[in-house]
DNA sequence: ATTTAGCACTCAAAGAGTTAGAGTGCTAAC
DNA sequence: GTTAGCACTCTAACTCTTTGAGTGCTAAAT
């Protein structure tokens, strides 16, 4: 591989995003910074679409990248744009401030990347995850009828109403809360593993088996909190995309099925994934730009667009990898903040 | 307006509800009770597009009813389809018994609409709003921390976190919770009045400032009680209707601003609104038909559906009649099961 | 040994022209 | 008042042609 030919090729795809045509050798020889001849990159391009790197939608029509192409692209030869100072300064005025909640926090950015970038932005919001359960409550609300709340450190509540079969005295709540609190009070969120759970369940039911639909509300209620929640917005961009399929998009509106283990995979910094590479995924010409954010060193999400392949990397992921950084150092420097004393306090 | 003018606007509609395409005046000629011939049907085709029912694509293709049309003959020409019984009896199994929850009830019924219509269903919960409050309490979850916690007789639960900027003693948060506890238990959500809250804050503004974000998530908790719960299903069907425009689908999807109001002022009974009807509510082609049901002689809740303005309202509607009327009657059979007794169990 | 100029070739997109057919409006007869 | 008949209109589909951007190859130039 030819230093001329990488050029060539970084060419092609600056000249593809920018136009969105195919792009043809005469256009590439027309370039500044380029100084041979249209035969010479005629020559150049065809070895790169023998490389795999480009195509051609017909005979004789240009080139356009194909995604290994991109691919190389954004692994190797693209130079990233600086984001303009008075840019950065708008963008941490959208986003917030030490005291925005973490949710408000990373929904401003996403936000910001549909406005900026006119694709759908993704994001989940893994923080629940991180803090422990620093209350539990059985609430008796009327007649066999319960509330189960469930209150973390993040401030994150959940609540479930429950029936049960029989009426509960005094005593049998009392119990059941204090089992449960002495059990789940300083857990975290990540911990609160299936076993765990199960013995509860074993333990309640022996006692008393009329129990068991508080337990299984428990159950539930801490599969909600382990749960990242995923939120796409801006979704309706990829509709008026005319590179994307609308059926397929239209079918990833609906169903977001596969996004959400894709990010909770990742790795961290930040990564490009196409359409077509992986299948969970499949919006057909499409790209992923994501970067995970970090809380207290941690990952704890991801933040990113969904777009066409055809979208300009150069721009897009300077942006991306600003807010996910700006984000992890307004969760960290909020970490202070943070209650991690669930026990500091006594119900009323 | 001629008899058989009516007559043939019913069949206009019917034809283009059926195969999609603008009628022609020949096919409406060879149609069972129509007995005139086409010339005939021509004129008076021509009369009712000069009256406003209906219109031409382009010159020379047939006529497709306009919404004032498909007014009329929703209004007075129509004859609804009955339900089959065995349909009936499905249906009766699809939407729950006395014992299901209410919430659930409409949720099944929207289920089942989107089944046999392949519309988008909406459906409001109101029901919120005919419980009382059955409990009220603050929960110190941290360090100046507090969840409220609002507990309806009907089992509806709302909490809110709440950041204050002193630590309350016990006493303070002790009268605090009795304060509001007084003031609020047994009150009905509807009752919830601007003024009593205004009047609660002035109040415990009065006793400490520092309570008054308190109040005002109480305030805020209320709010979101009397509020109906507006929850649409089957969304994605309207995106496969080419009679809709993709755009304003997913726009409504992403916020279905204007709805909540239109079907809280709606009057009783079966309706049916147009999007061009009304701005607030704005799927170019679409048809909103909805029907309240009741619960114990008062209007709880709206249930229906969402489509193409080209929908078959012969068939629809009695379904939507139907399932209302069930609903109503499950809900009002149930009632002796609603537990209106919320000082029956004191918190342990 | 590259690079370049030149040229014949290819192919999609756009435009022009044609046709087919469904449907209309009007007129004159019933 | 109704109907048959007919000329007219307009779209959708199809074919034919043109255009031009772009290619690959070859032979000359560096």
């Amino acid at each position: 591989m030819d230093e001329r030919k990488l050029k060539i090729l970084a060419a092609v795809v600056d000249e593809y995003v920018r136009t969105g045509e195919p792009v043809g050798s005469k256009s590439i020889s027309k370039l500044e910074n380029i100084n041979v001849s249209s035969a010479t990159i005629r020559n150049d391009m065809a070895a790169l679409e023998q490389l795999g790197y480009l195509e051609q939608p017909h005979t004789s029509a240009g080139r356009v990248p194909t995604f290994k192409g991109y691919r190389l692209y954004i692994d190797e030869l693209m130079t990233p744009h600086d984001i303009p100072d008075e840019e950065k300064i708008r963008l941490d005025e959208m986003l917030g401030d030490r005291n925005t909640p973490e949710e408000l926090l990373v929904q401003n950015a996403a936000t910001a990347l549909t406005e900026i970038t006119q694709c759908a932005a993704v994001v989940t919001n893994a923080v629940p995850r991180f803090s422990v359960i620093s209350k539990v409550e059985v609430i008796p609300t009327g007649k066999r009828l319960y509330v189960i709340l469930l209150i973390t450190s993040s401030g994150n509540i959940k609540n479930k109403a429950c029936r049960l079969e029989i009426d509960l005295s005094h005593e049998q709540l009392d119990f059941f809360t204090h089992y449960i609190e002495e059990n789940l009070s300083g857990v975290s969120v990540d911990e609160l593993s299936e076993e765990m759970l199960d013995k509860m369940v074993a333990a309640v039911s022996a006692y008393m088996v009329s129990l068991s639909p508080l337990v299984k509300g428990i159950c539930e209620l801490s599969e909600d909190l382990r749960q990242q929640e995923l939120t796409v917005s801006g979704s309706e961009k990829l509709l008026s995309c005319d590179e994307l399929d609308k059926m397929e998009v239209v079918k990833f509106i609906e169903h977001k099925d596969g996004l959400s283990e894709l990010l909770e995979n990742a790795f961290s910094g930040i990564q490009v994934k196409f359409g077509a590479e992986n299948d969970s995924f499949a919006i057909g010409n499409s790209s992923l730009i994501v970067s995970k954010y970090r809380k207290g060193g941690k990952e704890a999400g991801s933040l990113g667009i969904i777009g066409p392949m055809r979208v300009d990397y150069k721009k897009i992921i300077p942006y991306v990898e600003y807010l996910t950084q700006k984000i992890s150092a307004l969760m960290d420097s909020d970490e202070d903040d943070i209650i991690n004393a669930p026990d500091e306090f006594q119900a009323p």
